[in-house]
Order: C-alpha cells, then sequence, then structure tokens
DNA sequence: CTTCATACATCGTCTGGCATAGTATGTGTG
DNA sequence: CACACATACTATGCCAGACGATGTATGAAG
C-alpha cells in the first residue's frame, strides 16, 4: 500500500487513464488499478467514488447507469475534456519522474 | 511549474535527499531544488519553511543556527532516522513509479 | 440461513500545500 | 544617499483531498 500523499497525485491520472481504455464501473477501478498494478495502488472504495465525483464534477469523466445485469452499476467513461487532461497529467507526471531522477531519488531505490 | 497535487508526496523525499549530501538552510533549498530539477520543482518558502518543521517535528532532521556570515542562517541536516526514512520514501517513490509504468502513463507522456 | 462478495454512497477527521503577510538585513543602482 | 530588490525566516488561515468508519442493498455460496 502506498503512501496517501503519494497517492494525491497519482490516482486521478490513474483513474482516468484505465477510462481511457473503456468505461468501467467504480468497484472495477478499485480492483483492476489493484491488479494491473500488481498490489501498489490499492484505493480505498471511500477514496475512489469521492474522486469520481469529483472528476465527474469537473467534467473529465460522465457517468451512466447500467440496470441491465444482476445488480446496478455506474459506468463512467472519459469526456474529450479528459481526455485532454490525462495528456496534460501524464506530461507533467513525466516531469515528476524526469525531476526525482535528477536528484537521485531513483538510483537511492534502486540501491535497495 | 508542477501541480500542487503532483508535487505532494514527492517534496518531502526530495528535500531528504538534498540534505543528504549536505547541511543546507531553508532558502538554499528552495534555490537547490529548482535549479537542480530544471525549474520542475519550484518550491515556495511557504511551502518549504512548514515542511522543514514538520520533518524536524518528526526527528528526520535537525537545525542548528548560524550567525557566522552576513546574516543568520538556520541549517538542517538529516539524522539517521531521516536518513532511514528517505531510503523508505525512495523505495515508495519507486513503487509508484513502476505503477503508474504498468498503467502506461510514461508511454502516453512520450507521445507527446 | 448465514456469511461473504459485490456495488454504491456519505460523513468526519486529519494532513498538507500555498497564498498572504510580516520582519529584518544586505546589495546594487541612479 | 535613497530606494528597489534579493536574501532569509516566521506565522496565520483557507481549502482540497485521502481515507477510516459506517450504512444500504443484493447476489452467490456453503
Amino acid at each position: 500500500m502506498i503512501d496517501r500523499e503519494l497517492m494525491r497525485g497519482a490516482g486521478p491520472v490513474a483513474v482516468l487513464k484505465l477510462l481511457e481504455r473503456r468505461p468501467m464501473y467504480g468497484y472495477e477501478l478499485v480492483e483492476t488499478l489493484e491488479r494491473q498494478t500488481n498490489g501498489i495502488f490499492v484505493m480505498g472504495e471511500s477514496t475512489l467514488y469521492p474522486l469520481l465525483y469529483n472528476l465527474e464534477g469537473k467534467g473529465l469523466v460522465a457517468s451512466r447507469w447500467d440496470e441491465e445485469g444482476a445488480r446496478p452499476r455506474k459506468y463512467y467513461r472519459l469526456t474529450p475534456s479528459g481526455k485532454r487532461r490525462l495528456a496534460e497529467d501524464a506530461r507533467r507526471w513525466k516531469s515528476v519522474t524526469e525531476a526525482m531522477g535528477a536528484l537521485g531519488i531513483v538510483e537511492e531505490a534502486l540501491a535497495w
């Protein structure tokens, strides 16, 4: 499990990235995140749902209820605005990792 | 300048890393951070000083006033406890970047 | 029929970034 | 010399966001 502060910047970007592939519902996002990152990003539901509402409020994702299956699911999809934001955030993320690399943080970690 | 949220986890680690090399005073940390990261980490004083007080409160850094020069400077140095924390945080940071890589965030950024 | 997994929602607390503002002194410039 | 600007640290207060705790409802498994 990752430090809450480190999660802070990474969380929204990760969620947007998953939604880029295909629409997903909340519970699915939590599980996919954990699986795809080998258990590194363990985002509780009380973290994810507010995060989704926030993204929706900003127009970066949109939701739609699906009543078809066994139980109702709220699917979120990436909006065009969200797609742009994802590209932006990904660029920023790369900057941050470059900066950390320039400080020698990565090498420090590799020494372990 | 980097988004505040992305900065969030990275700040303390970056500061600890700089202090690993040699003791530095606050103002110096702000400038060194910006220079070493090619202007990516621009940390305001109102962010850095509270951060330092926080690290000192946790015993990760220790301070000492230097009245020798033209104006008083408060030098911070890494404590043994801070050194351990740095190693830990660096490992965590590596995990996060790995996770982001696994999600394809890096490739997204490279496409730009 | 009880236990566990699925699925979404909300509240309250704590942390921390940062804008704002203030104090004090050194340095450069016209 | 006056004044602007850089250096250097401190303090206050707002706001965003992570997450633990809690609640509701239903399906599947034993």
